[in-house]
RNA sequence: GGAGCGGUAGUUCAGUCGGUUUAGAAUACUGGCCUGUCACGCCAGGGGUCGCGGGUUCGAGUCCCGUCCGCUCCGCCA
């Protein structure tokens, strides 16, 4: 007789009669009126199977089967009694009548419950995450994942590209994020480092003749967490020769597109570009969400002349913003503390205050609105701002007035919060990309850092030199519902330019040492190149629709880089300490 | 480095103004009952270093200080 091996979920009502052999974990076990029910579960679904009263010897073991255990159950396929079947339950419409059951292995009561129903801490899931992992939704996300990189090779592959591997035991980089070092025992003194991305290798294949590359690699930054970022993550990298911008762009734009159609069935609209400054100037973001209808309004030019002292100072100042965001039918909606939560919110990003008015009915004028600074700003500039931003009754208008970089992250930030809060986020997916990147951003201490790395293209050289902080950049990012999916740039190609960049960082001196090898290599003839790297937990993260991308990686860390699984980093025995001619001055 | 929230049964949580008993509930677990259940049901039972350390108090799960851990955010993340 024909036995097949099945997944639980794969049977469906075309199985009926056949034999099958099922094998998994015990998910409930239920014994009633002396009927014994098993819920056994695979890898991809439930399935019941029942006791045969006609082979009563076969169930023998069925009362020492506790939940989690791991069984072989043989027995025929049938379809479940009329008026017994719940569609909205995982168990269908088919059951398996049992011929025989084998427990292959025991198994302790699990920590936590594995059940849909009850919801267990991270902490805990973390520390059993091989438990965790056999849930449902893990069990989805996870395969999500390799269908994203099954389907991203295959695109890239089809297009020509070439996987190559590089180092992950590496040198320290001067700039960028703190690197993860590994000592040398063979060389006394000196650290690998694990790479923070394999930009320069990549670089160098492509001076290497290899035109066009890519890699699914891992890197590695020692900073701080947060929800979306892990200590070592994944990134889709991509590196081609002889391209431009655009070529880079589409061909990033196409994998998406065929990725989204493909794994989710979703038609993903064509990009808008815009540029960083537009980006900035409207939404006070470098990756907006353009599913959230607000925008930032700039008002600076009607505050030039004002008596109000905290709007006129940086509507005056060079690099200052005033700006207003409408909340449109917020009057109604937002409470008084509502509106002082908002205050507490900006402030984390270093508002100190966040003004409003209030428009109860326009066409009062200075009596239909409500305002804490009405009376600094008088009514007639009032009313031209809210001329400007259109207000309607019932509409709240909020103000930013500071430095640029204060106000685009406060009112940006802002315009997500009152999006969400106000219910105007509509759904569905927002891709965009953003161009023009400035080539350098200015820190709280006026110092100049790259604003993507420093071998990204100035769209001038000279220009650069002129005015480092005016100048822009080949470079963009991808960005998809409010999150950066993906950056990258056209690079420079030549040791002169690569030098006036290092100077401009202020790193010449040392740069000349750190990346002596790749200075070296462009003088051998480097073809013009450009490449992207794009983020692959979080574009799973986004894909499975949940908002850490710990619940796309098996073994996440937690918030202070600690794996509670394997309990790492811990310590080493004195004897590979004395190997690696290191010793520890201070333990926990 | 900083801010906020949390840590009480295996798990998820409640625990009021500092004092009602032996710190509860649900679920899980153990035993019993139940001849078609599907989060089955019913009965009974076991299960607690209230994160840790110190302090205030006649009395602390509850208040104060410190500390550790988890989560979210700021800084940081070329």
């Amino acid at each position: 007789m024909a036995m097949r091996t099945h997944h639980c979920a794969a049977l469906t009502a075309t199985d009926v009669g056949e034999h099958v052999e099922l094998t998994g974990w015990v998910h409930r076990r239920r014994d009633h009126g002396g009927v014994i029910f098993l819920d056994l579960r695979d890898h991809t679904g439930l399935v019941q199977v029942v006791y045969d009263p006609d082979a009563p010897d076969s169930f023998a073991t069925a009362d020492r089967v506790r939940n989690e255990y791991v069984l072989r159950a043989t027995g025929r396929v049938r379809r479940r009694p009329a008026g017994m079947v719940n569609p909205d339950l995982a168990t269908g419409e088919i059951e398996v009548l049992g011929a025989s059951l084998e427990i292959l292995n025991a198994a302790e009561t699990p920590p936590f419950q594995l059940d849909e129903y009850s919801k267990a801490g991270e902490d805990i899931r973390l520390r059993h995450r091989y438990l965790d992992l056999r849930r449902p939704e893990m069990q989805e996300r996870l395969r999500l994942r390799a269908r994203i990189t099954s389907h991203v090779r295959r695109y890239l592959e089809d297009a020509g590209y070439l996987e190559i591997e590089t180092p992950t035991l590496t040198r320290a980089t001067p700039e960028g994020a703190r690197d993860y070092l590994v000592p040398s025992r063979t060389h006394a003194g000196a650290f690998f480092a694990l790479p923070q991305s394999p930009q320069i290798f990549k670089q160098l294949l492509m001076m290497s003749g290899f035109d066009r590359y890519y890699q699914i690699a891992r890197c590695y930054r020692d900073e701080d967490l947060r929800a979306d970022r892990q200590p070592e993550f994944t990134q889709i990298d991509i590196e081609a020769a002889f391209v431009g911008e655009s070529d880079i762009m589409e061909l990033t734009e196409g994998m998406l597109r065929t990725l989204f159609e493909e794994v989710l069935g979703v038609l993903l609209p064509e990009f808008p570009t815009l540029t960083w400054a537009e980006a900035m100037r409207r939404f006070g973001s470098d990756k907006p969400d353009l599913r959230n209808p607000l925008e930032l309004v700039d008002v600076g030019d009607l505050m030039v002349e004002s008596d109000f002292d905290v709007f006129r100072r940086p509507a005056n100042q060079p690099g200052g913003r005033v700006a207003a965001l409408k909340a449109p039918g917020a009057a109604g909606v937002l409470s008084r503390k509502a509106i002082d939560d908002y205050q507490d919110f900006v402030g984390t990003y270093g508002a100190r205050g966040l003004a409003y008015i209030k428009v109860n009915e326009r066409a009062a004028g200075d009596a239909g609105l409500q305002s804490p600074i009405l009376k600094f700003l008088g009514p007639q500039i009032a009313e031209q701002v809210l001329e400007r931003v259109d207000a309607q009754d019932g509409d709240i208008v909020f103000f930013g007035a500071d430095h640029e970089r204060v106000v685009n992250d406060a009112l940006g930030n802002l315009r997500l919060r009152l999006g969400t809060d106000l219910g105007l986020v509509r759904e569905g997916w927002s891709p965009l990309w953003v161009t023009d990147w400035p080539v350098f951003e200015a820190g709280r201490d006026g110092t100049l850092t790259p604003a993507h790395h420093p071998f990204t293209m100035p769209r001038s050289v000279d220009a650069m030199v002129e005015d480092p902080a005016a100048a822009r950049a080949l470079a963009y990012d991808v960005v998809l519902n409010g999150h950066e999916l993906g950056g990258g740039s056209i690079r420079i190609h030549d040791t002169a330019t690569q030098r006036k960049v290092f100077e401009a960082l202020n790193i010449g001196q040392e740069a000349e040492v750190k990346f002596g090898h790749l200075l070296d290599a462009l003088k051998y003839g480097c073809p013009p190149h450009g490449g992207i790297a794009l983020g692959l937990d979080r574009l799973t993260m986004l894909m499975a629709n949940t908002d850490a991308i710990r619940d796309v990686i098996a073994f996440p860390k937690t918030q202070t880089a600690f794996c509670p699984l394997t309990a790492a980093p811990a310590p080493v025995d004195a004897h590979q300490l004395r190997e690696l001619h290191l010793r520890v001055s201070k333990s926990g």
